[in-house]
RNA sequence: CGCGGGGUGGAGCAGCCCGGUAGCUCGCCAGGCUCAUAACCUGGAGGUCAUAGGUUCAAAUCCUGUCCCCGCAACCA
């Protein structure tokens, strides 16, 4: 049953380099763009940089470059992240681009003519470093440096006629905003009364921005400018009938501390755009760097991202989609991630191609044996790697990726216990065909557990399926073509030894 | 009453929404195997699921109270 499924990342901000987080939310929105296009799914996996407002335009001053120079010079760092960390993305969209302002405008002139849009005048306390008025509260706090005082008209959206309506949709719909405490979180925020959001800056303020359509004299504020990019790159404005196939996104992956932003502001602009909502937002947690000490022999590893040198993007990739239980914090420590490469990547799933294909090459000649009948012992691996494929998928939509590592990597052990109890290399002395049967029953089970891991591991994976000589990628059992040449090669994931 | 997260065998974590014999990985102990990256497999020890009440035939799981721990500088997923 396959259909489309539209994936976003929010679009990162340039003011500083990429770092831990902007790369998790982009491997996962990776790992089920991957997942469903194995799935048969039409995938449309959208991310990008958010490229104007203050901050932009002050780190570009003390650069001394102009923004969009500094923008320019930021773009290729997040690029080649993502190319170094095998992210395939459908589309890269850039707030700068002229595919996006006009769109930013035609949403503005619609909310505006529809009379959801309105000026006030404002005056408060004005925090420079947050680019932002703040509360009185905060302004007493004493926490907010380069603060002054400022009276400006701005345009403000009337997020607050939708209050009501976005409660009830949230309601009525339970996997719009997950996981379920965040949900219970937006709920508890909306008890209160919404304000209206001010959407504007005056050029004479800050001019790095998307001009306002009915006013000259000012630029939208980051609102209207980023989030507007889930819509404008399938084609909203521009071309109906790809944006009718594609919206509403099936996902926005997004880190807990945008949530307000996404589920509330966004939604209501929504609203008033009289768009449909995504199905879901998924808030994910953090990831935690460990207070664990630095060891010596490790180097100087204090982020995962480093590791890419290392042990490969592969290794890093699982380390994070196996180790996160999605919408959940977690912790990363050299240690726990050498654990998990040495236990489960190293031990199981390398070691136990290597065994396969040594019996192979010393007993079968190196080509991949016939099967034969299989016994009911192959049957109960058949199946068990046949139902492998449905409750992977279904783990999948349901957002548990870390489940769905883990399942795939206990056919990995159940393998490995079925070369022990079977014995091969014994068998081949007294069962030949026996031996065959075992050996081709251990490589196809390899081969599926290879194609369910490639959305994770995309390259390790595809070298498994190389050296069995798989053809295709299909999940289903009976891959393997008795008499395939098996190619050589060294151990998948060398174990890492500490001293 | 600032906000949020959490307290489950030695460590790290699932499970909690949709109550029904407490699960996974690592570590430890003993054994097996010897094809393999000193890897693999089997068995074992070890938990009154922070705590006090409540609901229920039944609670780690639902409700209420209490205690404790963590994050909230910047940036930000």
């Amino acid at each position: 049953m396959s259909s489309k499924f539209f994936v976003t990342t929010p679009i990162y901000y340039v003011n500083d380099a990429p770092h831990i987080g902007h790369a998790y939310t982009t491997i996962l929105a990776d790992v089920l763009a991957r997942f469903h296009r194995i799935a048969g799914d039409e995938v449309f996996f959208l991310t990008g940089l958010d490229e104007h407002g203050q901050k932009v335009k002050q780190a570009a001053e003390k650069r001394n470059l102009t923004p969009q120079a500094h923008c320019d010079d930021l773009a290729p760092r997040f690029l080649s992240l993502w190319q170094k960390l095998d992210i395939r993305f459908d589309d890269f969209i850039r707030t700068t681009q002229e595919r996006h302002k006009k769109i930013v405008q035609l949403a503005l002139q619609k909310v505006y003519d529809k009379g959801d849009i309105y000026v006030d005048e404002y005056e408060g306390w004005y925090s420079i470093a947050e680019e932002r008025f703040i509360t009185d509260t905060e302004h007493s706090s004493g926490q907010f440096r380069d603060v002054k005082k400022l009276k400006e008209k701005n345009y403000f959206f009337k997020m607050s006629k939708y209050q009501q309506r976005l409660i009830d949709y949230i309601e009525s719909n339970p996997v719009f905003i997950r996981p379920e405490h965040r949900k219970n979180e937006m709920l508890g925020f909306l008890r209160q009364p919404l304000g209206d959001l001010c959407i504007s800056r005056p050029k004479a303020r800050m001019d790095w921005g998307i001009e306002i359509p009915f006013d000259k004299d000012y630029v939208t504020y980051v609102w209207f400018d980023a989030l507007v990019n889930y819509i404008s790159v399938p084609g909203y404005g521009s071309d109906g009938v790809r944006f009718k196939k594609w919206w509403p996104a099936n996902v926005h992956l997004i880190g807990k501390d945008i949530l307000t932003t996404h589920s509330i502001y966004w939604t209501t602009m929504l609203f008033s755009l009289e768009l449909p909502l995504p199905k879901t937002i998924f808030a994910h947690g953090w990831w935690l760097m460990g207070q664990t000490k630095m060891s010596k022999s490790l180097g100087n590893v204090v982020n995962p991202l480093d590791l890419v040198e290392q042990y490969g993007v592969d290794a890093v990739r699982y380390y994070l989609m196996r180790e996160m239980v999605l919408g959940l914090d977690a912790n990363f420590t050299p240690d726990s991630f050498i654990k998990s490469y040495n236990s489960d990547l190293a031990n199981d799933f390398g070691n136990l191609l290597n065994r396969v294909s040594g019996l192979i090459a010393k007993n079968h000649g190196g080509k991949i044996p016939d099967p034969g009948v299989l016994t009911t012992v192959e049957e109960e691996i058949k199946s068990q790697a046949n139902a492998l494929v449905g409750k992977v998928t279904q783990l999948i939509s349901a957002y548990q990726v870390q489940e769905a590592v883990v399942s795939i990597m206990e056919l990995v052990r159940i393998l490995n216990k079925y070369m022990e109890t079977q014995a091969p290399w014994k068998l081949a002395k007294i069962d030949f065909k026996a031996a065959e049967r075992v050996l081709y029953t251990a490589a196809e089970g390899l081969r599926i557990v290879s194609i369910m891991l490639s959305p994770v591991m995309p390259n390790k994976t595809a070298a498994v399926l190389d050296i069995l000589g798989s053809v295709g990628r299909s999940p289903v059992w009976g891959g393997l073509k008795p008499a395939t040449v098996l190619k050589t090669h060294e151990p998948l994931f060398p174990r890492i030894e500490v001293k």
